[in-house]
DNA sequence: AAATATCAGTTAAACGTTTTCCTTGTTTGG
DNA sequence: CCAAACAAGGAAAACGTTTAACTGATATTT
């Protein structure tokens, strides 16, 4: 392994012979030249293999073109869709994305946006954070925005309203007839509150009952693992909805290994919308929280505001409810 | 908006009352001081929220304690767990992972990778690219290693043998008793080659027909779209592979929906084996390829050469059948 | 007590660019 | 032809760090 040093704009200047600053500009394509220099230059940097060091580039001139993300779970389809919707827009607009996958772990993130803010024009966070990293962010030169609910309202954050996600699916459930409902929450998570809230919002005045339970992590194997805990009650719920739909996905299983008919003895119902839901049997009814299109948003606006400034508003995507076979059951 | 430029290791300096040398052996930690001095530096850092700018530091070491990781498409729980792995080695050893989806477009990842040089101390690319960008990355002065089949024998590539892999999967298919068999490949991938020789070399000797069709993209859907094209021929298959999982699931879905009984009718494979695959019904037989795995190794071979050559060694990592019932059918 | 080592801190060069003035030579307009 | 405008290229400062070499003190060894 040698490290040959790779060329600098100094070294393409030698062998032109010209000057750095000549190359600098051409190399940018800032200003006409000679024949003879412009195929000197095209030469020596051929020959060389020179490409510019955009660390250099970005001390000097402040900008990055680049753009951070860091993301929860990247093994969490929700936000690879996500981050699929960011990419396409910061490419489209002559940016790169560079993600970093903060696995669930809020404690790691300081050092990792540390790392990420100077190498960027600006950052994405999906999740909410403790205070003093959103302090230390808020003092940045940088324009940064959030994934998730609106919160502070001197940041931009873009994303569903988690009350507003879980009302909607407990309408439609409280409409289909169920009447015994559990649900799998995740309360590490801060809007674990808001979805309950929701939850409740819609089944009290219904006079529905709501068992609530926890998962240690938003995965399948989680649900699978918690499933038990609440179909072998003996107040068993006739519909459960998970945290997410990897959770749902995961119980539903589970329930259907324990011999239960799904929907018939213990409907199911995620949050997300992932693109395996569709796949599982039963298919899986969910609310879609627009995964894709979030990343789209947040990344127009971000870009906006690297561009110099529309008024960063918060944004708040519409969820739609998707029903599927989950939860399609007659009731007598 | 506005962009307060943040705090230079000047500010902190003057603040103190000390040179910069001072701050930054501070900052390193790299010398003991006077309790007067340490006391003003840290009220000084503390007062101005100084962090370092990693660019800058960046520029002068030549070390980022960075990665890259570019890779085919997040969206694929395989890449996904991919990068979980590789994250979790890079973390472990003091380095941040910075990952860009290059959304299987092989024709858009110099960019990206000239974005990402500068800014890590290693790339790690899981695709086969172009000669040029092979060209370009070997006289980088940066490690570099590959995802994927063991190609050339200058860089370091790790990960499963595809022509093993499709062979594993043909052996215990052939013995099984399946007579006829179809092969949706995805033929924009450099290994399809290698699976189709796999699978011939079990299939010839065997005296059992194989069906090759193609998908567009290597997805759920592409592999929903595709499966009507197979099924519904008079002579369709009885077992059909899958490129990887998630075509796999695709069609048999699609099966599924056009009224065959899976695995009876017609079974499926797939390979990768994705968390989902054991949730979908019937549970899909597939092929490990040690997906999060081959990001831990790759990592760790990376960081070692790094931090100093151990000889960069290909390593073939061992595929393993995983035995579902999607292909769980008596033969009478 | 002299010689030496250690400690705390400073100076200045370097990393690879961009960019703001300059300089020179050449064209153009009147 | 003379002045003014322009075109092509250069010199040097700046971006925010690290680090080798250096300087005085103070502490340790003989």
């Amino acid at each position: 392994m040698k490290r040959p040093k790779r060329p600098t704009i100094r070294d393409v200047a030698e062998k032109a012979g010209v000057s750095i600053a000549t190359v600098s500009k051409y190399v940018n394509g800032q200003q006409s030249f000679s024949p003879a220099v412009e195929e000197k230059l095209r030469e020596a940097i051929e020959d060389l293999g020179y490409s510019q060091n955009s660390l250099a580039r970005a001390m000097v001139t402040g900008r990055t073109t680049a753009i951070g993300l860091a993301v929860m779970d990247l093994a969490n389809p929700h936000y690879s869709n996500v981050v699929k919707g960011a990419n396409r827009v910061a490419l489209a607009n002559g940016y790169n994305l560079f993600v970093v996958d903060m696995e669930e772990s809020i404690a790691a993130v300081r050092p990792l946006l540390e790392a990420l803010a100077p190498r960027t024009d600006g950052l994405i966070v999906s999740a909410r954070i403790p205070k003093d990293v959103t302090d230390w962010l808020a003092e940045l030169d940088k324009p940064v925005a959030f994934l998730g609910q609106p919160e502070r309202d001197d940041v931009l954050t873009v994303g569903t309203d988690s009350v507003q996600v879980a009302a909607l699916l407990a309408q439609y459930l409280v409409r289909q007839g169920f009447k015994r409902f559990g649900y799998m929450g995740y309360s590490r998570a801060p809007s674990n509150a808001d979805r309950l809230q929701g939850l409740r919002q819609i089944l009290e005045p219904a006079g529905v009952e709501l068992l609530i339970f926890d998962v240690d992590e938003p995965t399948n194997e989680a649900g699978e693992r918690a499933a038990a805990r609440v179909l072998l009650r003996p107040d068993r719920p006739d519909v459960i909805i998970g945290w997410n739909d990897l959770v749902a996905i995961g119980m539903m299983n589970e329930a259907r290994s324990l011999g239960f008919k799904v929907p018939f003895d213990v409907a199911f119902a995620g949050i997300d919308n992932i693109p395996i839901s569709r796949y599982v049997t039963p298919p899986l009814t969910t609310v879609d929280v627009c995964s894709q299109t979030t990343g789209e948003v947040v990344m127009k606006k971000i870009i906006a505001m690297i561009e110099e400034k529309p008024q960063p508003t918060d944004l708040t995507l519409e969820p739609a409810l998707i029903i599927r076979e989950s939860t399609q059951r007659q009731f007598t």
